[in-house]
DNA sequence: CTGAAAGCGCTTACAG
DNA sequence: CTGAAAGCGCTTACAG
């Protein structure tokens, strides 16, 4: 059986209170009563439960993070900008991910209850406003990537309307007039400013011209697919726009595959800045989501929150998306219309 | 303040007994109470304290995941693979990384006892002993991709050496000679298995050759600065067999930069089959790690021993690691000792 | 089938 | 500075 706090006090000739206190760093213990329950505490290898202290004091020292997703470096950074600020708080940290649906999402809210003391929310559904309803009302909770509606909690987000415009405004900087864009999963917020961004640039840039928009899902198969998609057609585009890297990656594949050499003959763009987007060959253009940053900052800001929860208004932030030029962008080498 | 067990009894009209064994689904409870009190619990919008409950029952349904690093693509599967099967159990999943020394990861591994039920542990560093001390003994804990001491946990590993020793075989009999190797950190256990592999299939199938190692440590960067070396040597290997996968993508960075074509003018290989192995380009030939099935079945070995800690007796499982030959390993074109 | 009561392992006023 | 005791919110024998 696991030692308690009441094996120590009879071990030690002293009260569970005094060990409390002793182990709690309370002030008014005597310094030899100190050395002496700690080193009964060391003798026995006493560690007191979390669960008793956490059902007393109302505090678990555990953040959950609700992520819609695990799949590629988005998510491992984005973990450990949290892991890292959660760590420098000594904050432990409970993830959940890979919610199908928005019940699934819910449920895995509700679970979360009463095991930590905030949650960092990332739910890019479109329409996310069952989390409400889910999350109970003083429970602090920091919004990421998430559409807000107003609301009582603070967000951060990425410019991504910011970032997709300035993608755009350098491929037509560079001379291209036909910029094909690949699109995200359609329910995802992220993917929907993402596109807003391509169209409100292309308004403005090329008025006159028409969209481009191919569907992808943010995943390296359907960037496969949507490059696979360009290499077919006859009027192919001089640049194409992907909206994550993961989808340019794998777009990228699909033109190599076929023969085509970024960026001498099409461009290719890319959004997040994963890690490997610097080493892919070409490296790849793309827009900086400071994922890292993002995870860290909401976890700063949670942690505030749960620690003075009056103190803290909800402040809405949305980091700047900075755009990344590097190789796989280029002037196009042939006029526009060439056929394969 | 929240709504606790009492409140529901009183608003029900009965005992906190049966409001407990309604919730717990005690059949014995009258089909009317039963709704009665589940009407009480939706009202009240009732969630039991979780701190409450496994104070009392010693359960948490929570798993602890204790691993070394957050970086890549790697980690995110392996997350995954774990995340997915908790998610199977309704386990909970609490993670902890990035630790930078033993003394850390020890007081990791002490703050996580009393929050789980069990524990996952990833700890490459060849001298990983300090665990067994900081475990408590009756807390169940599956071990991953660690030196095991024999011990009464159980553990499942990847087959490094025999995956390091197939990759090389492979570069043979493609006709290579001069294959270089890029290692992982020193202390790292599956880097120096890697890298015994690569010996001792040199030893083998190559005898009389000298090996060719060239330090790195499992991170992009270093990858880029072995390929960077090698490009410099004027006996330049005909292949470079990189420890994992994101050196290699490092390395055929700097090969690129420096205007060689892979795997025409030198092969390249990695190890791990990361997702985005498939999509660089020369996607890249590589040993599949199984790094999602490893976290899967480890999760379920621990959820099976946490359920059953007596039937259940240790059990050691290597998982089998694959060659996966794609493009960027091909029969080399000049004769070996070509100078730059 | 249901309730009163003990107890899980802590923390914290309240006395002294 | 230290201890006795109440209480946190549950679950579970034990009675009835």
């Amino acid at each position: 059986m696991a030692v308690t706090i009441k094996d120590v006090a009879r071990v030690a000739g002293v009260s569970v209170a005094t060990v409390s206190r002793t182990l709690n760093g309370h002030s008014n213990v005597t310094e030899h009563t100190r050395s002496l329950v700690l080193g009964v505490v060391e003798q026995l290898r006493f560690v007191p439960s979390s669960a008793a202290q956490s059902m007393i004091t109302r505090r678990t020292h555990t953040v959950g993070a609700l992520l819609p997703d695990l799949h590629g470096e988005y998510f491992s950074e984005l973990i450990r900008g949290i892991d890292l600020a959660a760590r420098a708080r000594g904050l432990h940290l409970l993830v959940s991910s890979s919610h199908g649906d928005a019940a699934e999402a819910a449920a895995a809210l509700r679970a979360m209850n009463g095991r930590v003391d905030g949650l960092l929310v990332m739910s890019p559904h479109v329409n996310a406003d069952f989390l409400w309803g889910n999350i109970s009302d003083d429970l602090p909770a920091v919004l990421m990537n998430t559409r807000v509606a107003g609301g009582k909690h603070s967000s951060f987000a990425v410019d991504n309307h910011g970032g997709a415009y300035a993608m755009v405004r350098h491929l037509v900087e560079r001379g291209h007039r036909d910029i094909a864009f690949v699109a995200g999963p359609e329910s995802n917020f992220e993917a929907h400013e993402r596109l807003l961004g391509y169209r409100a640039a292309l308004a403005d840039l090329l008025p006159g011209s028409s969209e481009h928009v191919l569907q992808g899902d943010f995943t390296q198969e359907s960037g496969f697919r949507a490059g696979s998609q360009v290499v077919a057609l006859t009027q192919r585009p001089s640049a194409v726009f992907a909206s994550n890297d993961m989808m340019a990656i794998g777009c990228l594949s699909a033109l190599n595959e076929a023969g085509l050499q970024v960026p001498h003959d099409i461009s290719l763009a890319g959004f997040d800045d994963v890690p490997v987007s610097r080493y892919v060959n070409p490296s790849l253009t793309t827009v900086r989501a400071r994922i890292t940053e993002l995870g860290g900052l909401a976890l700063e800001r949670l942690a505030s929150t749960i620690e003075e929860p009056d103190r803290i208004t909800p402040s809405h932030q949305t980091l700047r998306a900075d755009l990344i030029v590097r190789q796989s962008t280029a002037t196009p080498a042939a006029p526009r219309g060439n056929s394969s």
